[in-house]
DNA sequence: CCAAAAGTGTTTCACGTACACCCATGC
DNA sequence: GCATGGGTGTACGTGAAACACTTTTGG
């Protein structure tokens, strides 16, 4: 126990809420406690930050470690402090919300993880910790950035129908869009290219794929454009 | 030094970017620093967290210690965690940003700091650590809130007249606002409570006071109502 | 030819915006 | 009576919302 200190210090974790999107409900990623406490609960993937890496790398770290994830979009959520919050010791968490889209990245529940699995977002069991609520915060954040920010995007694959970034919002918001006006709105903002690829496989008319542009998005931004969904 | 853990652990902080208004311009309130790391320079108030307490509890103590401050409005920013942000050891800092009105709110640079002062937002000197990128982040989310919440309000003496309002919003958001439509869209959200009061020793037609009815607020948020200005 | 989803325009209404003058008060 | 800010209404244009049918493709 080499690391001795003049004042208490509390210890640091990250907790990364991963949705995720498949064509018929918004998901959350979970793993299975292998430890106590809580040992077979199920719980959000984390653990302790190190000294030489930031909250963020730290995320990316666990993510990597216990489902295999890189890559992703990935935000800081909000810092959980409740003192009785980790029943061991007293522990600070910085939780972070991720977003991926599931066709793309398929989860192996990675050595560090004993299990790991999706769940609907309304299907979730109970939680480890304080989990519950660092879920609920992170679907009201989600919900809020997905009217005002380009982040739904990332919950689809890199080409996409109209039909299914109109389906995710629907999912997102919880609420029925009419058609005709969503693609007048989305097809307004001028940010999707068109691709000349058009989806397979399927047993009727085939959709067109779009790409969502985001080099013009950027050089929009910084003339003061705002996006708005 | 009787504090020893198994693995080394990061410090945790609370810095706080306090924001106040007075008739000429939104101001930061900061400290001048006694010892080193950065001392003489001015920073954010701040200092470390104590086991037995939350992060808000630590701001909240913070504030109270170092500017007197106390019952204000405060809200977690951000977390910021750069491994090299202090120079002497790795800490990790929860920020927060406050908001509080200088006419109620005398600040008595309190016996834990050497000095505290207002300054304006865009006049201030340079900064301790990476407490300059802390306002700025500070900044863009009040700008940002201002529009969508009615954190305004905390900023103002509890009866203000409906110029103070429309003046606070022109400073934050740094653009020119017509007066009708101001007026016009404030009143109709129906959440101002007109007083019998009016503006007193002013050298013209004295003002209407109003109140920012918050339990109509409350309220009508859990019907799903969602502020805007 | 049937099922399934893709794709497309118009009308209506509400709200945001632009804009200028009279009023009350204190000195 | 004059200077200073308080307080008020209307016309116009844009953009959101409601709404239904035809087209394409695969089976």
């Amino acid at each position: 126990m080499p690391y001795t200190y003049e004042y208490p210090r509390a210890a640091l974790t990250v907790d990364c809420v991963v949705f995720g999107l498949d064509e018929q409900e918004l998901k959350v990623m979970l793993i299975q406690r292998g430890l106590p406490p809580f040992e077979g609960k199920w719980a959000l993937p984390g653990g302790f930050v190190r000294l030489e890496e930031t909250l963020d790398e730290a995320a990316r770290r666990e993510l990597q470690e216990e489902t295999g994830l890189t890559k992703i979009f990935l935000e800081q959520l909000y810092t959980f402090s409740e003192v009785d919050r980790d029943p061991r010791e007293r522990v600070v968490s910085v939780a972070y919300y991720a977003l991926v889209n599931l066709s793309d990245h398929k989860v192996h529940a990675a050595t560090d993880a004993r299990d790991a699995a999706w769940f609907g977002v309304h299907d979730v069991p109970s939680l480890a910790f304080d989990h519950a609520g660092i879920l609920q915060m992170a679907l009201e954040r989600l919900r809020a950035k997905l009217r005002y920010e380009p982040v739904g995007f990332e919950l689809l694959p890199k080409k996409f129908t109209l039909s299914q970034l109109q389906h995710l919002y629907e999912l997102v918001l919880e609420r029925e869009i009419d058609k005709r006006n969503f693609r007048k709105r989305v097809l307004a903002m001028d940010l999707l290219e068109e691709t000349d690829e058009v989806q397979q496989d399927v047993a009727h008319r085939a959709a067109r794929l779009y790409r969502f542009d985001e080099r013009k998005y950027r050089r929009l931004v910084k003339t003061g454009f705002h996006f708005e969904l």
